[in-house]
DNA sequence: TTTTGTGAACTAGTTCACAGCT
DNA sequence: AGCTGTGAACTAGTTCACAAAA
């Protein structure tokens, strides 16, 4: 083990938590930005977006020393650097697999493009769906062009957006093609090989957390 | 047939982690149910679902004893009592605020009424939109009708898939209606009054952390 | 025996509080 | 003075390991 010096020690593993906090933190200096704010300190994030300051400042300092003291935070510089580190100045391009209702909506959904994602292409199964476009103007290619489509439109990141039964397969398939990073929006388990990054978001589990708060909340009256 | 497991004095607060983690219990025992399987113990769940045991095991003891020591759980019984946890026998009444892609997309994923949740509503400020159906055969109605469609329908949970522009207003008119749990896709803090309870799916955050996770593998080796 | 339910031990994450820089 | 960056203290969450039950 080498101890580690000025430059930036910590690349160990930066937890999950404190990425999803960057986003916000960027959110937030984006906001600050254009409304003309030049610095801010961690102190005042924290208090106008509901946040801790030490936090912040922790989250921070595990990727360089943003700050001045005594100042604060530049808001562009800072803003520039957190594009950075968290990959957004690489105008990464996405994939969507499945052409259904929520792959269409996701494809065409604007907050995506707004954070420097161009989603560049729709698959399906389905003839009758391959060769037509989404509303917003994206391509659906039949899913056997997968890997070629992902090599000549460079495509980094596959969104599943298609039924349980197909979602196991179509994830293999999104590895086999070579991209090594899946938002997956299919309920249940996937195994993806080391090397991989697999977030899912569960749309069910997430109404099943509201409907347990409802159950609790009525029977304590 | 069991004797009915004892009250317990509930903890005050159940984590999100842990509420989370029973959605994915009662979805691998409904998979061991149809598969015929009659009892589990909780190293089987774990060893096939990739779970801790001990941690299963506590969870549950936070609702009651369901198992049997030596045997394990019974499967139908321990779904059952999962689905009464989570609130999922009360087949709750869900409308969706925002008829745009996303909003019809949710409308009609079929995840949600598959695990009791029945989608009543839609809502929408555009006139060309109020009246018609979604593919699945969804009202939309005017958002003015709100507060009297939330009543006579008996609509528990609010799904809040508008414009970041509109969010924090519908939130409010959502509230105002005397719906209880919200479920938003919309970026950004929301404010909800105490007793309502608000939780976020965030895309870009998500996206996000797998353009992060692709920055830091490429700059390693 | 087998397996639960649970205190104890451990690990991860957050917040405090202050030294040190501007 | 003001504010960052960071070790120390604290809190939450997970896993271990075992006594008690079937």
């Amino acid at each position: 083990m080498k101890p580690p010096n000025k430059a930036r020690p910590l690349p160990d593993q930066i937890s999950e938590l404190t990425t999803n906090r960057l986003s916000i933190y960027l959110r937030c200096l984006a906001e600050l930005d254009v409304a003309g704010v030049e610095t801010i300190s961690s102190q005042g994030l924290a208090e106008q977006f509901k946040l801790n300051a030490a936090q912040i400042r922790k989250d921070l300092a595990y990727f360089g020393e943003f700050g001045v003291r005594g100042v604060g935070y530049f808001v562009k510089d800072l803003r520039r650097n957190l594009r950075q580190i968290l990959g957004l100045d690489r105008n990464l391009r996405v994939a969507i697999m499945g052409a259904g209702n929520l792959g269409m909506a996701l494809a065409d959904y604007p907050g995506f493009r707004q954070e420097g994602f161009e989603i560049v292409a729709l698959f399906d199964v389905l003839n009758e769906k391959v060769g037509h476009l989404s509303r917003g103007g994206v391509n659906i290619y039949d899913v056997r062009q997968l890997k070629k489509v992902v090599k000549t439109d460079r495509i980094s990141i596959a969104v599943v957006a298609v039924p349980v039964s197909a979602a196991e397969h179509v994830v293999r398939q999104v590895v086999a093609a070579g991209v090594k990073a899946i938002l997956n929006f299919s309920p249940g388990p996937l195994a993806v090989p080391p090397g991989v990054k697999l977030k899912s978001v569960d749309l069910t589990q997430s109404l099943e957390s509201l409907s347990f708060f409802l159950a609790r909340e009525g029977a304590d009256s």
